[in-house]
DNA sequence: GGGAATGTTCACTA
DNA sequence: CTAGTGAACATTCC
């Protein structure tokens, strides 16, 4: 039998979906185990209800960590400073911890915890999850073109459509894609949008892949880099969308489609100059 | 010590 | 009513 206190495992900070299975893999022994002690200040949740429950399951959409029992689950939420800490503990009190019969424990920091006790199909659209292999690429497609007018920067962060996505992921799926930040959706060829979709989910993969083995950084193309690996010439970084997140982004390579915001401005600036006659 | 960071929600304002 | 803004969360890294 698998020990569920053999290893230590310690992560900080800032995860996205693959990072979350990697987290979902690690918690997979304690699988079938009783929980003896939970405890933590996480809002909204009242941790003793855990207690002497046993994990029926754990499941993964985007972000999110799903802890099953039977009668009920729970979702973890890292945001944007959460971490664990498995089989130890720091001195920090955890947001919510978990104590197991056979002496392993879950710690989880500024995480946000809530209940649910709806059935998890009828929460969650498995469909849109980047990491789980029924992720539905017409659907993406479909929920796209639904509004045309979106900047994809801001849409590649939306988990509506892209579950699990981040802004590492954004970035790496439009380099790839050789597509813009700034494009609104509508003026990028279908083809091409259906190419960034698969660009994400292969990402999202590879993602997973060079994290595990703490090789991610060397891998990106986009984020946080200088320079733009096919043209050897400075990428350009600026917070766009209504997201305003960080874009990485070359303008050589990366096409826009269409006139850019700022020009859509001025354009309609002098429609509206031209169209309100003088004589009133 | 200060600023920024892979995220999201919520309260407030215009 | 809605869109936009900023705070809150409170860590770690540089």
């Amino acid at each position: 039998m698998k020990t569920i206190s053999g290893e230590v495992w310690y992560i900080s900070i800032m995860p996205e979906g693959p990072s979350i299975k990697i987290l979902q893999e690690k918690l997979d022994p304690f699988k079938h185990h009783k929980i003896l002690e939970a405890k933590g200040y996480a809002k909204g949740f009242d941790p003793h209800i855990l207690k002497n429950q046993t994990i029926t399951d754990i499941k993964t959409w985007g972000k999110h960590l799903l802890i099953c029992f039977h009668d009920f689950a729970i979702r973890i939420h890292m945001g944007l400073f959460g971490s664990y800490k498995i089989n130890e503990h720091g001195k920090r009190n955890a947001s919510l911890h978990m104590g197991f019969k056979d002496d392993g424990e879950v710690n989880f920091y500024i995480s946000n915890v809530k209940l649910i006790e709806e059935p998890l199909d009828e929460v969650y659209d498995w469909t849109a999850d980047l990491m789980n292999p029924k992720f539905s690429i017409k659907k993406a497609e479909e929920k796209l073109l639904a509004k045309p007018d979106r900047m994809i920067c801001d849409v590649l962060l939306d988990q509506d459509v892209f579950a699990g996505s981040g802004n590492i992921v954004k970035n790496e799926a439009l380099f790839r894609a050789k597509i813009h930040p700034e494009n609104k959706v509508g003026d990028i060829p279908p083809r091409k949008l259906t190419q960034l979709i698969k660009e994400a989910i292969t990402f999202c993969d590879e993602f997973y892949k060079w994290r595990k083995v703490g090789k991610l950084d060397e891998h990106l193309q986009a984020y946080e880099q200088e320079e733009c690996p096919r043209n050897h010439i400075p990428l350009h970084k600026a917070d766009l969308g209504k997201t305003k997140r960080h874009c990485y982004f070359c303008n050589k390579c990366q096409i826009l489609y269409k006139s850019n915001p700022s020009t859509k401005k001025y354009d309609k600036a002098k429609s509206r100059a031209k169209t309100s006659s003088p004589s009133q």
